[in-house]
RNA sequence: UGAGACGACCAGACAAUCGCGCCAGCCAAUGGCAGGUGAGGAAAGUCCGGGCUCCACAGGGUAAGGUGCCAGGUAACACCUGGGAGGCGUGAGCCUACGGCCAGUGCAACAGAGAGUAUACCGCCGGUUUGUUCGCAAGCCGGUAAGGGUGAAAGGGUGCGGUAAGAGCGCACCGCGCUUCUGGUAACAGAAGCGGCAGGGUAAACCCCACCUGGAGCAAGACCAAAUAGGGGAACAUAAUGUGCGACCCGCACUGUUCCCGGGUAGGUUGCUUGAGGCAGAUGGUGACAUCUGUCCCAGAUGAAUGAUUGUCCGCGACAGAACCCGGCUUAUGGUCGUCUCAACCU
């Protein structure tokens, strides 16, 4: 996603669910695919270098899972203490959302 | 071997699979295939300097800010190179905001007799009076800046002469100041002569002197342009309706339709990477650097591209992510190599 007002929409109608340092919101959209959008927090995460290899972290995990998704918006956003984990727990996070998420939207 | 000084370089390597940004190619028609390329030495802090863009601009002055030994380099600099002076270190080397308190103003707690026209507390010395155990003691009048003491700092230092005791009072050397000469582009250094010891410190205190500087920044700026108030112009209709000016007509303004112009929000395109460019060689220069020749094209995203998995090896990988572009400075940080210094030991 790359327009505020997708986001904003997001924020304001979307599915939560938290752990791990992240917390990821859903919601339905009609483009016909599944897309990302990230907020990682400069508060939370605060070299460059490690905010950017947070995000390829999450959009590599999302291109692996991407076509068990339905069609819906997913934002991750950072949570304090997100600083202190390492690649491995911040995957096993991830995993553990997206099963979530899944299970959200095939029940509704 | 240990402890240091300086300079240069590297930033895990190779392979496989699945992905991402950009560039162009083929098949061919919105898909597929093959290829090239893709973060740093600090990309960081945003502290200086410049390019670029827009705005302003006759010239001069003022204000404000900056720079501050000399010469050179550079597009420019607060940077770099070479040199001078001062300081630190046994040394290799390193550090320096290194113009001016005889233009003016200000500042300095406490201590101390006295702190800027120096000062007499204890001392030292002379004279005199009194006392006297005849050694001297006390009082008074003077001389003195050697010694003590206070202080961050006491108005040159050492030695000799001199004297009642002393004193740049005199002399020698050192320091300081002035003049001349010599060397050097210069900063400065050296020598000779003269003066005769003063005008204490502080200018990243105000200030003075010399020199430099217009302002804002790529969210600069340029272009395309939905929507929406509203603006300007032209044509048409005044056959008909309404409002205002007016007693009424004409007329004018509003109103109606069409077209054009301008404006510019959301959004998009551009600026955007060929450049004070890299590499190699030659030449000039002590050097920073410059010139010439050859050769190469090396990120360009915009919710922002470099990741994941696996295998092999090693010393098991620090600090850290471009956002208009360069030159520096500063800070963070893992390692490798070379040259040099000191100490101890061995030959």
């Amino acid at each position: 996603m790359n327009r505020p007002g997708d986001f904003s929409r997001v924020f304001r109608q979307g599915k939560r669910t938290g752990g791990g340092g992240l917390t990821v919101l859903t919601v339905d959209n009609s483009v016909g695919h599944p897309r990302l959008g990230l907020a990682i927090a400069k508060k939370h995460v605060k070299l460059a270098s490690r905010r950017n290899r947070l995000k390829r972290i999450i959009r590599e995990s999302f291109r692996q899972h991407q076509s068990s998704f339905s069609n819906i918006d997913i934002v991750v956003l950072s949570r304090p203490g997100l600083d202190q984990l390492d690649s491995a727990q911040i995957w096993a996070a991830l995993e553990r959302h997206w099963l979530t998420v899944v299970a959200q939207w095939q029940n509704s």
